[in-house]
RNA sequence: GGCGCCGUAGCCAAGUGGUAAGGCAGAGGUCUGCAAAACCUCGAUUCGUCGGUUCGAUUCCGACCGGCGCCUCCA
């Protein structure tokens, strides 16, 4: 078990097939649908970053769609448990697109593994490590698992029982103030909105903790048949007491001294120097940053630019500065596709090189994203340069750049138009240009066409240096959100404007 | 009280036992009718403070100051 999270090189390892998965509590509750008080999950990077290696990646990643706050609010609403979660766990899919996230492999359902969530708990039951308590849950008894504390260096601390005010009041069914709920005895509530099953021990549902060891159990026994996770990840307040809990039961149950090989766990964003989270009111939602109009490359750039196990404070100035980061290499993106031929510059191939291996090495080392970042501006610039140099940039960096957009996915979405100079004239009558309406077109899809006429326009007015009226039309398209960018060749670039 | 994290240029942020990536912002320059974009040049003799180890520490150790997280179902 590794914490501090140093995931070998993948080179190390290079076939062996990996499961990755992530335990994204509830989709009822609001942080896994659209909130991301936590990063989007390392493992998204994590996962881009390996398979870009060549090593084959299983994630996994959980659907908690069963608990107090679930219930509560399905009962609130009068409706059933499946109604009232599946809009949020859509919500959720659509955010995590937006955030350029890619979907895991499986995403399984709390509700739809209840058969081997029973059959966890009868293993652990029959293992002596659990007991039914008097109020018919049934709970784990921690110190039947002496390893418990292991990952949150518990056995360090000062273990007395009730030590946190949050604890030991009503918690009478239990044997030790510690032990923790795998089953919970139904409750009518539960009846009322479908989650109540019947199991040997008694009716009722699962417990939070074994949703995510049983889930995952299931699906790597019968898909490689190991029970060992390579990788697990998670948000730092998670470690304690969730994933020690899944370690215990899960390695209880199986036998083996570990649950996961590798531990990743996300540090939290913050906001105004605080932790994001509906205690102190300061909720962000990618859902948001969506209607705010926000570029995604812009706030995967911000992410990026903090290592994961750093916590991140948010903050607009940051994300504008994300926006200019993001903004130059998606211009790059833009110019590296009209530019590149056949053949790379000796140059450029050079550059192409040293990005590579810069990229690899900062994330080969526990996923340096900020300096994987780094490495690419300094490409970026070299490219640049290059590009103004009038040097040739090829498949090297057509290649270099590919990667860094697989795995980082970094740059603005906004991309530049260009239109050749010879494509810039306009109908004429009696010497003067026909111009399009000074009101840009309801419909945003005609914006651009109505951008582009308004640019040539522009061109023709420039020839005959009618430069007023060219920064007039200039003026007049930033007002509507477009950027208009001479270029020496006579060119221009027309680039909606991300703002 | 226990466990743990952080403090690096105006802002954000990597990193290393041998004198500090990158981004943003700012200044000057090239280009441009003017812009924008891009590129070039400029910024920490210094990495919270004070000690210690060392030939040498920002990087290791200790203390202190400041900020933050967790301590049994916020999920």
């Amino acid at each position: 078990m590794e914490r501090g999270p140093r995931v070998p090189p993948p080179s190390q390892d290079p076939v062996r097939p990996r499961k990755d998965r992530d335990s994204l509590p509830a989709a009822s509750c609001p942080r896994p649908c659209g909130r991301f008080d936590a990063r989007p999950p390392p493992q998204s990077r994590r996962g881009r970053w390996l398979e870009a290696s060549g090593i084959e990646v299983f994630h996994i990643m959980n659907l908690t769609d069963v608990d107090d706050r679930t219930i509560a609010a399905a009962v609130g609403k009068g409706v059933s448990l499946r109604e009232h979660v599946d809009p949020f766990a859509r919500a959720f899919e659509e955010d995590r697109d937006w955030l350029r996230i890619r979907p895991p492999h499986a995403q399984p359902r709390a509700t739809e593994y209840v058969d081997a969530m029973i059959e966890v708990i009868q293993g652990l039951l029959d293992r002596g490590v659990a007991y039914k308590g008097e109020d018919g849950s049934v709970y784990f008894a921690i110190a039947r698992f002496p390893a418990y504390g292991r990952l949150s260096q518990l056995d360090q601390r000062e273990l007395r029982a009730g030590a946190s005010e949050r604890v030991s009041t009503d918690e009478y069914a239990k044997a030790d103030a510690r032990d923790f709920v795998l089953w919970k005895a139904t409750r009518p509530e539960d009846e009322a909105v479908g989650a109540a099953w019947d199991a040997p021990f008694g009716r009722g549902r699962p417990g939070w903790h074994i949703e995510c060891s049983a889930m995952a159990l299931d699906l790597l026994r019968r898909r490689w048949g190991v029970d060992v996770l390579d990788i697990h990840a998670g948000a730092v307040d998670l470690i304690f007491p969730h994933h020690e809990d899944e370690i215990a039961q899960s390695c209880a149950y199986t036998g083996k001294d570990e649950f996961a090989r590798v531990w990743v766990h996300g540090e939290f964003l913050d906001l105004a120097g605080t932790k994001m989270s509906k205690r102190y009111g300061n909720i962000l939602t990618a859902r948001d940053l969506r209607e705010q109009g926000v570029d995604p490359g812009a706030v995967r750039h911000l992410l990026f630019n903090t290592h994961y196990r750093q916590k991140l404070d948010w903050s607009d100035t940051a994300l504008s500065a994300a926006r200019e980061g993001s903004a130059r290499l998606g211009a790059f993106r833009d110019r590296l596709a009209l530019a590149a031929g056949e053949t790379d510059d000796p140059e450029a191939a050079a550059a192409a090189d040293r990005f590579r291996t810069a990229f690899a090495a900062a994330l080969d080392d526990d996923l340096n994203a900020p300096e994987a970042l780094g490495a690419l501006h300094v490409l970026v610039r070299e490219g640049n340069r290059l590009l103004d140099e009038g040097r040739r940039l090829g498949p090297a960096v057509r290649a270099a750049w590919g990667l860094a957009d697989e795995v980082l996915a970094v740059a603005s979405s906004a991309r530049a138009r260009t239109v050749a100079a010879e494509a810039l004239t306009v109908a004429e009558e009696d010497g003067i240009p026909v111009r399009p309406p000074e009101v840009p077109p309801a419909d945003s899809a005609d914006g651009e066409a109505w951008a582009l006429r308004w640019a040539a326009v522009r061109a023709t007015e420039k020839r005959k240096r009618n430069f007023a009226e060219a920064d007039r039309i200039r003026d007049l398209l930033r007002g509507a959100g477009w950027e208009i960018r001479d270029r020496r060749d006579g060119a221009i670039d027309v680039v909606r404007d991300g703002r």
